[in-house]
DNA sequence: CTTGGCACTCAAGCAATTTGAGTGCTAACG
DNA sequence: CGTTAGCACTCAAATTGCTTGAGTGCCAAG
């Protein structure tokens, strides 16, 4: 019963604290939200928080604001996330429809999540090694010079340039081309190293040299840095916390244009569910007083990437989870048809 | 004469103001440069500077900072651009080699040139419509439906979906590749529309739809919104400035996140040599305090799009001009050997 | 356990004052 | 005529002292 109040108590400083962006008092309280008590019961209740370490004064004199450990708590505990509103699901619908091809998908995809979240968005490309090959495509540019086309089910392309040594002949190369088809159209990705593992050995001897560099090629093209891949957008709305805030924007833009930092973000995120890391948690320098929503996106058992957004820790948590969710669950239909 | 120590006075001013970002004035003037005069001279000549308009007072008891105007004439007339040294050199080349695609060309090329000036940086893709076609492939990807791929010169692939209302048949799909291959094959893109005017007329009747399918598709890939794709980097650099000047970096942020803002800055650019926009010049609501210098990457004569830098008006002028003529000069030679 | 009362604290806002960098003007100089 | 020293003047920015009031913690009464 006391305890109720308390978690109610911290409700309200959040909601507040995320609406105003400025310490909430005891009295504001009371009068904000009908807590049925006194400014006064609410100090103690306050009091109580304060020692538990989940909300904090900046100065004597001053309101109080969640800590790290107040949203924390707030997040797991007293927060409800709505569902969203048809409205919304039409928008969403609407602004992802007709999108060309899978890049066209990830820009819309990025502009609509930091539109609606108004924060920094961030898109990771479907991941390769989790999805199947559509198609290979093997041509020659030049007598020595071949190029090679990955094709996965969902839409997305990586080309490769091969140098051959000796002159290919378009039979040897249509030789190659139509095993390597057979062998690979709709495995998955990351059974490949496995599948082609004797793929040079079975073939004529005078095509192995080509068998040899297009297997390296397409191992690598299928393997390396492959996973890398993210857009980001609405980078704007991270200004709009002017300097008024612990949130000094440039190590954040910084920590944003780091290859490692995005990859970290991304990966480390629950299979399933909405995965919420609160200022340190993000475990990433530069990113300390910002909190990351992101889930994965793409069938379920079978996630294929992550998107989420990024912003100060008082950001409007349910509202963020609510929209990532419901964006990842677009983006998954729209991937699927493409 | 004395009309020469007045740019002499302006170039002073302007570089120092670069350096320190703070107004200067008189006496720190004849301190740092050697102009030979005094300072009442100096005073003097500021005056004459202010009159004409090339430089403005904050307020009466403060230095003089350049206007637009200045700077305008700063670059136009005053400032000479030394060549990059061989150390730079060697970076740059160093930075850029070794990408294996066209996607890694690109982002290396914006981080490079984000880190060298240490500002934002733009690059834009190589136009389709100014290259050629290297090749075309269609692939059934089902019974109705295929994936047209379009690859360019410049190592640029693009990629659609086509529905096909009837079932199509490896007979017919491989009968038109065949004809659209040998009719593209190595011509421009701009030519396509007049190239492929008549191609479904010359077809069986069989593959009719086919073919109209596959043109339209194709010339929709072509044309449509194709020299769109440019990426940014280095905006942490835009926080540099904190607040501390009139460079709001919000507006500049939601500025540069707007695509048609972006083809404007990298499409009106001179054909050759280095364009510099200066504030207002740029006639771009969010950046009437940011400077653009773009130029066009490509061999000459064939250019195929541009890269620049945005900054704020009080940037280094030669240095930016300078470092962005040498990466585009680098990936005009990357591209080239793709 | 709740609440009204009250003394206490301290950031923030305001006004008054000082400081000094920088200017424009004038008169003298070569 | 261009240059320069001298000097009065201006005004942003920094400093200081003061006031205000939001908000607190604690205590005693309900």
């Amino acid at each position: 019963m006391l305890e109720d109040r308390r978690l109610e108590v911290l409700r309200a400083i959040v909601e507040d604290y995320v609406t105003t962006h400025e310490p909430v008092g005891s009295k504001a309280l009371a009068e904000r939200h009908n807590l049925g008590v006194s400014p006064a019961t609410i100090r103690n209740d306050m009091a109580a928080l304060e020692e538990e370490g989940f909300i904090a004064q900046p100065h004597t004199s001053a309101g109080r604001i969640p800590t790290d450990l107040g949203y924390r708590l707030f997040v797991d505990r007293i927060s409800d996330v709505k569902p969203i509103s048809l409205g919304e699901r039409r928008a969403i619908e609407q602004f992802l429809s007709g999108s060309v091809d899978l890049d066209d998908v990830m820009v819309r995809t990025v502009r609509l999540l930091a539109q609606v979240t108004r924060q920094v968005a961030l898109v990771q490309y479907p991941s390769l090694t989790r999805s199947s090959v559509r198609h290979v495509e093997l041509i020659a540019t030049s007598t020595t010079r071949l190029l090679l086309i990955l094709i996965a089910d969902t839409g997305r392309v990586e080309q490769r340039q091969i140098e051959m040594s000796a002159p290919v002949t378009e039979q040897n190369l249509s030789d190659v081309r139509g095993r390597l088809l057979s062998d690979v159209t709709g495995k998955q990705f990351f059974l490949l190293p496995e599948i082609l593992e004797r793929f040079t050995e079975k073939c004529d001897p005078e095509v192995r040299a080509i068998a040899a560099a297009v297997v390296a090629t397409l191992l690598d093209a299928a393997t390396e840095h492959v996973d890398e891949r993210i857009v980001i957008g609405g980078t704007a709305h991270l200004a709009r916390y002017g300097e008024a805030f612990p949130l000094a924007i440039q190590p954040v833009l910084e920590a944003l244009e780091e290859q490692v930092v995005l990859m970290r973000l991304m990966g480390e995120v629950a299979t399933s569910g909405v995965t919420v890391r609160i200022g340190q948690e993000t475990a990433v320098e530069g990113l300390e007083s910002t909190s990351v929503v992101t889930t994965r996106y793409g069938r379920q058992g079978q996630e294929l990437a992550s998107l989420g957004v990024v912003g100060p820790t008082h950001m409007d948590y349910p509202g963020a989870m609510r929209s990532v969710q419901a964006v990842a669950q677009y983006v998954t239909r729209i991937i699927e048809e493409q």
